[in-house]
DNA sequence: GCAGACA
DNA sequence: TGTCTGCAACGCATC
DNA sequence: GATGCG
């Protein structure tokens, strides 16, 4: 059986070693596991596709995940198996991995998150089952102001990609009028989301009322394809503007994260232009994507951050604070 | 996916 | 030795 | 407080 089945720019550099596959650099050796279980059905793709995907986008999506603290979904057995969210750094975890501790239920705890700095840590990572990676909004232990405030948008049952595509389109023209830089990238799922590289001096608070008073006057201008209902029921056949994902603790699949679902897709940052006719890309279609236009998402990663001061002034927009949470 | 408990 | 079991999130909205 | 949500 194969490890892989797909033809990759590089091939992973790693050495058989009876039941296992070791990959080295410098004095970290990963031993790496069940290479050639399949993870994907359907599409016949294995844990060694996921592995050696995440190995060769990792020089792309590496800026995307530095210093930040990651959450996995991780799928031990593959797309048809079940998952399970993991923050806390395992306890197997080796003493060269970096984990970062946060203060998390209002300070009262302590989660100690993984980060990665190079691919091996990547490989590490995703040798756990690790299908998607999902950075916090800030980098480092201290997560109240986030370097970016984003757009979330998701097609509910009953609207797909093409409703996504044109509720992005009026959040654009509300941004423009703002003065307001924003990046787009597909889910790798359903839906879209709009990254707005931030100065790091807001409060997820401040953040939250801007994409609030934002949100809401995009659904103001159609009410019939958006939606800030927070029962499902109500969403059907509408794009769900997620304006709570802007809170501490909280994240989205990082750029480039692998998705499972059919076809191994990723979500695929994007330039403007390409809204009416993007896809979402696969762990087998996106290197050569990134060959002809590079990262259209690297000013997320390395910015210039933006003030949203003159934005809140336009918009009249207040903080919207949280509930107070129960200790 | 993996470590540790157990037969 | 092989097999089995336990374990692996969180913050916020709404009622 | 319990449940829903992503
Ligand atoms: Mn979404
Ligand atoms: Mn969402």
């Amino acid at each position: 059986m194969a490890l892989t089945t797909i033809d990759w720019p590089t091939e992973l550099p790693v050495v058989r070693h009876g039941e296992h596959w070791i990959a080295r650099a410098g004095a970290r050796e990963v031993r790496l596991s069940n290479l050639p279980k399949v993870y994907w059905p359907q599409e016949g793709f294995t844990k060694g596709d996921l592995l050696t995907y995440y190995f060769n986008v990792s020089e792309t999506m590496l800026p995307h995940l530095e210093c930040r603290p990651l959450t996995m979904k991780r799928m031990p057995n593959g797309v048809g198996g079940s998952f399970f969210y993991e923050k806390n750094a395992p306890k197997h975890t080796p003493d060269w991995m970096l984990t970062l501790p946060v203060p998390s239920d209002s300070d009262t705890k302590i989660i100690n998150y993984l980060t990665v700095r190079d691919a091996l840590e990547m490989l590490w990572v995703a040798n756990l089952g690790a299908i998607e990676f999902h950075p916090l909004h800030a980098r480092g232990s201290d997560q109240t102001h986030p370097s970016y405030a984003f757009f979330d948008l998701d097609p509910a049952e009953g609207a797909g990609f093409e409703e996504a595509r044109y509720v992005a389109s009026l959040v654009k023209v509300l941004l423009d009028r703002l003065g307001l830089q924003a990046y787009p990238k597909t889910s790798g799922a359903t839906g879209i989301q709009i990254m707005l590289p931030l100065d790091g001096t807001h409060t997820y608070d401040e953040v939250r009322g801007v994409v609030g008073v934002i949100s809401e006057l995009v659904h103001e201008a159609d009410s019939t394809t958006t939606t800030l209902e927070w029962e499902v029921s109500k969403r059907t056949g509408k794009v769900f503007l997620d304006v709570n994902m802007n809170r501490e603790g909280a994240n989205i699949a990082a750029a480039y994260s692998v998705r499972p679902e059919p076809n191994a897709t990723v979500s695929t940052p994007f330039e403007w232009a390409e809204l009416g006719t993007i896809e979402n890309h696969s762990i087998q279609s996106i290197f050569g994507r990134i060959a002809k236009v590079g990262d259209p998402f690297l000013p997320v990663a390395e910015g210039p951050g933006q003030s949203l001061l003159p934005a809140i002034d336009a918009l009249g927009a207040k903080p919207r604070k949280a509930r107070m949470v129960r200790r």
